[in-house]
DNA sequence: AAAATTAATAACCAAAAGGTTATATATTTA
DNA sequence: TAAATATATAACCTTTTGGTTATTAATTTT
């Protein structure tokens, strides 16, 4: 199965979900395990709807699933989306330090040449 | 060396020059070499100040590299950043990936299970 | 020297992002 | 049942983003 990077709005979703500190710092407190909302907005100065949109950016780029239990919202970290960004980074940036360390070997192996 | 991934500002520019289409495909087509600007604007149905705007971007996040030849801008992909931005995806993915496994593993253990 | 080419910059615009306060809804606790 | 708690939604504001056209600057080609 070839990935089809091309084109893909998910990308858009997910790149942009983790462009946010506030965010990235709520995934990264994830990677304890499923939390509620109120536990999870703590570590943040600002409003409770701030930390509700917050959270609907991470759920429309499929990053998080949200499960109720009476009034609490508890949320998990969903895997596949941010492997799928880890994925496209990591196809290209093989052919980026390829370049880029070649042209190192290249300039290494020209130190002393004469103009 | 630990690599410090909190309140990294560096993540913000770098996810966010990631979130769009124009910037991914003119990072993918970098993956080929450097290339001058008006190559590089090739394939997109936008204003040549438009594509300036998104080398911008790319440029202030550190993911890609100017120089000029005469009249020509010559543009290359550096890899590092995109790499830490890869990095810490995969630092993450590592944890919401074994809790998401490990709560499947669970539910197929227990599936029999009267209530 | 004049024309063409490559690219940047300025000024503008509409939509999106990230925040706020006020209010509403559901559930739980006292 | 009344109060407290957890969360969402609406309305609003400011800044950022992604685009445009018009213009400018530098270099190359004719």
């Amino acid at each position: 199965m070839v990935i089809n990077f091309e084109n893909n709005e998910n990308l858009d979703l997910i790149f942009g979900a983790l462009s946010d500190a506030t965010r990235r710092g709520m995934l990264a407190q994830l990677s304890d395990g499923e939390t509620n909302i109120t536990a999870l907005a703590a570590p943040y100065a600002m409003s409770q709807p701030a930390i509700s949109k917050h959270l609907r950016v991470l759920e429309r780029a499929g990053l998080i699933a949200r499960s109720r239990r009476g009034r609490d919202h508890y949320i998990k970290a969903i895997p596949g989306p941010a492997e799928e960004a880890g994925g496209w980074i990591a196809y290209y940036a093989k052919f980026w330090r390829q370049q880029f360390d070649d042209v190192e070997a290249y300039l290494q192996a020209n130190k002393g040449d004469t103009k």
